[in-house]
DNA sequence: CAGGTCTCTGGACATCCGTCAAGATTTTTT
DNA sequence: AAAAAATCTTGACGGATGTCCAGAGACCTG
């Protein structure tokens, strides 16, 4: 076997970690479009640069491909909040902003939330992505935490919850936004950014 | 042609909707088992008596069959609260016989509800089924509003929150503590009973 | 330039799907 | 009992699925 040089090998794994990463996109995308079980690899790849052959030399199977797919968005989408966090100098600010930053996702993200929930159904049937999805779950739990505590940081009241009956009440108001957005409700966004606004006050 | 006694038209229509009742009953059992997208009209007929091909004569398609199990089990599911909003006595009576019947469903009915979650995921991809989701989305909304309605009666302090939003959090807690149970969490029944009885109790 | 990896394609594979229709079987009517 | 209508089975259809593979093209190494 030929010996490659550091420089080649890096190249190489940094071209195979793109190439997974511009797949995931495709994927992320196509799946959004038109939900998980109506989906085939094929289709996943018409939307990428590449055929639907190909997804096999990238990714062991289908479910590698979601997962990465997913944890890529979902991740990410989880640390928005954090700059809110940080950077709110008192109480109401910080609602405020994050009631908005939800109301202003669900509007422009509403197909990448609905993906989302679809996956987590869905690992409650098999167990292909089902570790990512616990992941990300308790990625979002932590998000919600975090602007709690902070909450409480803010107004010097203890929280009156545990972490995760806060992420099911904020989840629950969230998913029940997006499907009346869904199902054609403008109005779920303001009403979601009020509702929000709520919540988050009254946790502490 | 012949002319039917009213009698036979009758039980024929009593035989046609005890056989579609039967189906539907199949199909919720076997969907309910391994998800809707994964569950195939073959299988279906397979936990049922009779055969597939048989699906076509008494429901028009999938989606008709799987609106209508899903309706059957249901619709039924969101009256079940009624008897206890109509014969508790006081506040705490009523929080606690509320907390306690959806901490025994979760137990008992995990894999029901789990499909529920699934087909109203489902329904927001394709339109098969949706107007039976919405119509069921309704009936739950209108049993708990019902439940905070009465508490307010009792307590004679007003509800703190509109009926979507109460029926959004009370959700959001069931199905995260479904989630939990079914991730293997059998903790998850005591909590939902403990954060069910709070959370209704500061709802007015 | 020759040799050898790496990358990618297009097609084949077995299997499943929902739907349908022709015909057998059962039930009811005349 | 004969005829008709309702019920049910079986097998087929076209299409879609995930996976795999032989081989072509690209790219780097010597």
């Amino acid at each position: 076997m030929g010996t490659l040089t550091a420089r080649t090998t890096r190249t190489r794994a940094d071209k195979f970690a793109s190439r997974r990463r511009m797949l995931a996109e495709a994927a992320l995308a196509t799946i959004a479009e038109r939900g998980f079980a109506n989906t085939g690899l094929r289709e996943i790849a018409h939307h990428s640069a590449l055929s639907h052959g190909s997804l096999h030399y990238y990714f062991q199977d289908k479910d590698d491909l979601i997962a990465e797919a997913v944890w890529l968005n979902k991740s990410e989408c989880a640390r928005r909040y954090d700059e809110i966090v940080v950077t709110s100098g008192d109480a109401t600010e910080l609602v405020e902003r994050v009631a908005d930053a939800m109301a202003a996702t669900l509007r422009d993200d509403a197909s990448l939330h609905r993906l989302w929930y679809d996956l987590r159904n869905q690992s409650l049937f098999e167990d292909g992505f089902r570790d990512t999805i616990v992941r990300i779950d308790a990625l979002l739990e932590q998000m919600v935490w975090a602007i709690v505590q902070r909450h409480s940081e803010l107004t010097g009241r203890p929280p009156i919850l545990e972490p995760d009956v806060a992420y099911a009440l904020v989840d629950g108001l969230f998913q029940n936004a997006l499907i009346r957005f869904l199902r054609g409700d403008p109005g779920a966004i303001d009403r979601l950014r009020r509702d929000c606004a709520g919540l988050f006050s009254s946790l502490t």
